[in-house]
DNA sequence: TAGATTGTTAATCGATTAACAATC
DNA sequence: TAGATTGTTAATCGATTAACAATC
């Protein structure tokens, strides 16, 4: 495993192959060849063969890999091997979504707090969490060793939010806020925006 | 303007431009040149020029690009010069964020129905809209000239789902369920899943 | 005119795919 | 052994960036 530089899009595929290599464990598949893979998620198999070879060799020729194990890899290789912890701005409806959501259930991510802005939510209870104040996010991160930091609050509010969390440590951030977020390139920005998502949608539309 | 393909990484950067634009005619700015757009938006402006080439000649040599002209020709190009109707089925706690998201007053996009296939949930409100019932969706699709699908459904109903939006006749589909959703090519389908997002980022944390 | 900036071609860079020897 | 499938190199394809003539 040396160090050559993984491309953001080897990285984005990985917890694809993640996900259905849980479904193939789900149904005791034990076993998966990269042509099947390929074919399951309309991917070309060299590609997907290409894109695990670079972390490491984890198929058996004439065989193909073995579900339990890649699975293994994967995981460690996105570091979902711990816990990591999250926290979230932005208490208003998609953030309540987000918290509720189950997906932290699995795979090793958990929203253990949730600030908002506004004095209006603060105390306000979502499932086993309770709204913080901005005021206390910067010990809270620090206390609960929260790494990355999920940003749902509007568009004007972003830039500042995403500051405090770098500025608390957060080593990477998820932002759905239709904004650009300008940080020191240590931390890492991934943008979840669907508004976004959705014009870009219709460039596709007929007519 | 001639038969060019339009790779999907361009089409994907005009919503960009376009937010970004947006902001400076709000600010009252009449002019921008590709450097200046670069310089905020953290981007090359060559691609930012070769971007909007393939659609025209829309800037000026020596000058720059008309902020609003330039507004008018992506919104043109993004299809949002017209009103675009918009379905969402699952009414759950992302699906009632994504209803409730203003983001629909601009950009002529709206959300006009929502559908959802427990009992439960029928018949109830969501800002001014109501839960109907799957029974009801191809109908109602027909009716209002729904032309895009939301999918914000458990990833084990979300293949149902859209191949029902497929038969109905939506034309695209944001799908945030997280699964791979197979329909025929004429079917635009976009991937909005943040469990595949969050677990990217986690591979670039630090150790 | 001189300075600025586009539109576009050519050069570079990176990512995907094909092909195949190695080997289970 | 024969068939299957990997890991990897080489070929292809596509996207980004640099450079610059055209021109406002």
């Amino acid at each position: 495993m040396k160090k050559v530089k993984i491309s953001d899009a080897v990285v984005r595929r990985l917890p694809i192959y993640l996900r259905f290599l849980t479904e193939l464990h789900n149904q005791k598949i034990k076993t998966v060849s990269s042509a099947s893979l390929g074919q399951k998620l309309d991917m070309n198999p060299a590609q997907i063969r290409k894109d695990l070879a670079y972390f490491g060799e984890f198929g058996q020729k004439g065989v193909g890999y073995d579900v339990d194990f890649l699975i293994d890899k994967i995981r460690n290789i996105l570091k979902l091997n711990q816990q990591i912890y999250v926290a979230l701005v932005g208490a208003g409806n998609l953030g309540r979504a987000l918290c509720n959501y189950n997906m932290y259930l699995k795979d090793n991510m958990k929203i253990v707090a949730v600030f908002d802005a506004g004095d209006s939510k603060i105390g306000e209870r979502i499932n086993d969490l309770i709204v913080q104040p901005m005021a206390e996010l910067r010990q809270t991160i620090a206390e609960r060793a929260i790494r990355i930091g999920i940003i749902t609050v509007p568009a004007d509010e972003a830039p500042t939010v995403a500051k405090q969390f770098a500025d608390a440590g957060v080593e990477a951030i998820l932002n759905f806020a239709p904004v650009k977020i300008r940080l020191p390139k240590e931390i890492r920005v991934h943008n979840a925006d669907f508004t976004t998502e959705l014009q870009s949608l219709a460039f596709y539309l007929d007519e």
